[in-house]
DNA sequence: CTGAAAGCGCTTACAG
DNA sequence: CTGAAAGCGCTTACAG
């Protein structure tokens, strides 16, 4: 297996007996060549296997652009996370712009780390899940002209432009549903109380709990939960406790999926109400099937992607936060009666 | 918000009053620098808040390294592809490598127009779960320095490494499962046949039939079944029928739900066996808890992405096929009796 | 319509 | 140890 040497402008105008410039016109598609060159240099290029070399037009280039941008995302391998990357792939894909993604894994560290290894790379712009409590360490590099928009949780000392979820309305909503069938115990399963989402959505269990007066009891608090296994035995906890919650809101997708198996350890799937926020893929095949407050990360993605890309081409205007509703989808486990 | 020049090393060189090559120096960790020079380029760096355009120092330098690789894959949502981007991403992060996805939802054309924005990018490797039966069009790259190496499907028409499931053997072992349970009427559902993996665990439920002494009743078999809701029409189909088959086989992920839905509208599902190749979250949750065939996407994608980054690195042994083992996970749907 | 020169931000190859 | 010149592959700005 030879290796062969790349071949460059130089060596297609050579070979069309033109000049680099000609050549670098008719790869531009300029319309101001003449036919038979133009198809000279094409022939040329198509012989010698030509492939023009985006970074080197780009350094060029007056905008400086990469056609690239980043994606940060919490893990790529969660399915909120690569449900938001393939909507941005999708928009970025009909500009010929390419995505340079990452996992951050809830590591404020990482986030930097990953965000400066894009910014060594000069993507176009920025969209982030972010793991951090500040971003100000973005606001240089966004004077220079890289778009940044947040996902999920708004950006902390630093103005930019962002796509949340109705985070708090969506979880008293969840909430208020069990509270509909006769629950006034109703226990708290969260994840890490650093998250914005997770600081939110207690809010809205808060105020679900107050519209309907009744009392927050501490021992029905669980925060912290990062994992299923946590939420799995914070659940189980729980449920078997002397004097049991009747109802459990679990406040994310994975905590959701331990508490689902706490109660069918404790036998008690079909005695005890839930309602989760997120939805997950079976969640409508589980006995009995799991009521959620659903989010809707494909059009999260696919509004953050088009944000960014307005901020690219230059957009100015103030920076501005974007709600996207959520849907309580009532399945049977929200209502199990007290 | 105003707009600030982005500063380079000529700009650093000025205010640290040196020379650009000896910032070059620093920035590269030469060691070759003077301790108070060093220093000084470092200040003016940082008060410049400095960042080196990778992409203009890969253009330069000797090996024309991009430090990105590509990986095209069948979605960036689905959670097989999804489990090997996560891997892959792990193993590239330690090499400060970056990685550059896109989808190619089984269509041949979408690979060699991904594949071709990935290598205008200049990409040291390409990772690809291919869609399209011919790979030769990939030789020209290949032989210019870029690496590659297949996942879940082997390279046609062109030789190079590949990670692949033990697709045959697995399949054979998930039939085999059923046919010790008593059963001699199975059906086969599967995915589309132009895809290689198909065509290989049809081969295995083929072998295990014959191993039997079963003979192949065309009318059990369901082939091209590409979505869910296919999947689901299909397998009511089957088991409404007048003489259905006692147990089924799905060849992927996403007919095994498909089937699983079909067989709770029957109301079948603790009456006809089933057995799924590919795990899939929350099998062990469904009642009954699925029996599968297990794949192992991380171990795939590390070994890949070691493969392609020993291959970057100058490997030019001939190209190799690895075969990572597959584990039937017994659950409670493969051991219902005839 | 076409091309020779300069330059994007950096590194190589060479002198001092 | 340090730097001036040349050049990576391309586009810009300018002449003709």
């Amino acid at each position: 297996m030879s290796q062969l040497i790349r071949p460059t402008m130089r060596d297609v105008a050579a070979l069309a007996g033109v000049s680099l410039k000609t050549v670098s016109r008719v790869i531009n598609g300029a319309s101001t060549v003449d036919q038979a060159l133009a198809s000279q240099v094409r022939r040329a290029a198509a012989q010698l296997n030509y492939k023009p070399n985006l970074t080197a037009s780009s350094l060029r280039r007056g905008d400086g652009r990469s056609l690239m941008i980043g994606l940060m995302l919490e893990d790529v391998a969660n399915p909120y996370s690569s449900s938001i990357y393939r909507s941005a792939e999708d928009v970025a894909r009909t500009r010929g712009v390419g995505v340079l993604a990452g996992s951050l894994d809830e590591d404020p560290e990482r986030e930097r780390k990953l965000a400066a290894a894009l910014f060594l790379r000069r993507v176009d712009g920025l969209i982030i899940v972010p793991a951090g409590q500040d971003h100000s360490y973005l606001l240089h590099e966004r004077q220079m002209g890289t778009a940044l928009v947040f996902v999920d949780r708004p950006p902390r000392f630093l103005a930019a432009d962002s796509v949340v979820s109705d985070n708090r309305a969506g979880a008293a909503n969840g909430v208020r549903h069990l509270i509909t069938h006769g629950h006034r115990r109703i226990a708290y399963l969260g994840d890490l109380t650093s998250i914005a989402t997770a600081q939110e959505r207690f809010a809205g269990f808060q105020d679900a709990l107050r519209e309907a007066g009744l009392a927050l009891d501490p021992h029905l608090i669980r925060h912290d939960l990062h994992t299923i296994a946590a939420a799995e035995a914070a659940a189980s906890e729980l449920v078997t406790d002397r004097d049991p919650p009747s109802a459990l809101f679990s406040e994310q997708n994975l905590v959701t999926i331990g508490t689902v198996r706490a109660l069918r350890r404790a036998g008690l799937e079909h005695r005890t109400a839930l309602v989760g926020f997120d939805d997950f893929p079976l969640a409508d095949l589980l006995e009995p099937a799991v009521t959620v407050v659903a989010q809707d990360p494909a059009a999260i993605g696919t509004l953050a992607a088009e944000i960014l890309f307005r901020r690219i081409d230059g957009d100015a205007s103030p920076a501005q936060e974007h709600v996207v509703p959520t849907r309580l989808i009532e399945r049977a486990s929200g209502a199990i009666p007290r």
